[in-house]
DNA sequence: AAACATTTGTCCGTATGTATA
DNA sequence: ATATACATACGGACAAATGTT
């Protein structure tokens, strides 16, 4: 009999991981929409499970912002309004772009061509017109050279607020918002990173989040 | 029969929270080292509250980085090393900077007075030789500027990064290591907002967090 | 004002999973 | 390899707090 190798995961999740994800993952497309309120008991139901991990769940996701729990009263999805473009992006932009120059100082050339392959694929899926892979390869660029970083303190704050910036895209556009200049300064990015190049490689890197903030910010007035 | 207005806090807290802050504290000041084992129960016990506040306060202070849960096996404080002092203060001191640079732009005359009257407190402090005060009084300086800006994101990353900081002070040097440069550097930070200088501000501020830094690593050599 | 309904907060027992002998 | 000991993960009941009728 054979078993799928790339079943979902090697180990296996805890339920209050699972909620985690699952509840994290309405809020963010939109499924959950802002200020809508939260029943631990329904979505213990819902998920099949006991209060217990859905309160955990909520507590974490308290934690990044994404619910509000007011004791006694009631549990929330934090509101957002188009404020919030300009909170998101600024310090999203200042540590991608401190992770970008100290990916600099020590990018190898093995993970340059990675991050080179990556944007190819990246502006393939723009070309292809298929927006969500497009998001996703774009994440997984940014990702990529913040776990080079090795600085897991950057890492904790980054990868939630992408959540955010993709809960911004999802509520206020239904949209993924993807630019065609993001592949040029990806690459301008990874010359700066073959150049040793910090300084630029983050003056780069922060352009590369603030434009897009512009750009949202703009499509709104 | 008069009432203390400022007594402690006017909302109650739940277990989880008191439990939270307190085990937090322990942390910090190093009462729980590095690498040991916390037990639920036990914790459970010594606080006066049964298991699951413990747990819940638990799971948040290993969002924070604070404690590191295995599933199945153990729970323990995080191991920190001297490498983590160039993993800590990079990121606070970017989005510190960025925070100075967005103050800088909506700073108040009154708003610059009150950080002087802070910095001045601070500086008497440091003569006086009353550390922990003093390294309070920093940090109201810094968090003033930071709930200046409005924006929970930077907040909720910086707070919980100011308390890294304070633990590898207790754990690698038992002091709270505050230098007299800070005062003249706040001065001038607040100099930068009368003068309406974001550039300025933001970088004499990732200097008052890199110098630091840099004094901490030459201590450990 | 007081009792009700609802929701969150807490307790504790038990099942599940992991490491060790 | 099997059994044992132990810690965590989860479930379900109860208590407390809040807003409402």
């Amino acid at each position: 009999m054979p078993i799928p190798q790339n079943y979902s995961r090697p180990e296996r999740m805890s339920a209050k991981e699972r909620a985690f994800l699952q509840i994290q993952r309405w809020i963010v497309d939109g499924t959950l929409q802002p200020g809508e309120k939260l029943s631990d008991g329904d979505l213990a139901e819902a998920l099949g499970v006991s209060r217990t991990p859905i309160r955990e769940a909520l507590q974490t996701l308290e934690m990044q912002g994404f619910v509000e729990m007011h004791r006694g009263r009631d549990t929330r999805v934090t509101t957002i309004t188009k404020d919030d473009i300009h909170k998101i992006y600024p310090p999203l932009a200042a540590l991608q772009s401190l992770a970008a120059a100290m990916a600099a100082g020590c990018a190898t050339a093995e993970f340059t061509e990675r991050l080179r392959t990556t944007n190819g694929e990246f502006g393939m899926a723009l070309k292809r017109r298929t927006p969500y892979q497009a998001m996703e390869l774009d994440e997984e660029f940014h990702n990529a050279i913040v776990e080079r970083t090795e600085n897991p303190y950057i890492a904790s704050f980054t990868s939630p607020l992408q959540l955010h910036v993709r809960r911004l895209k999802y509520v206020f556009f239904h949209d993924v918002m993807l630019s065609n200049e993001s592949v040029i300064e990806h690459e301008q990015i990874i010359t700066a990173f073959e150049q040793k190049d910090p300084q630029r490689a983050a003056e780069v890197m922060r352009h590369n989040w603030l434009r897009p903030m512009e750009e949202l910010s703009r499509r709104l007035e």
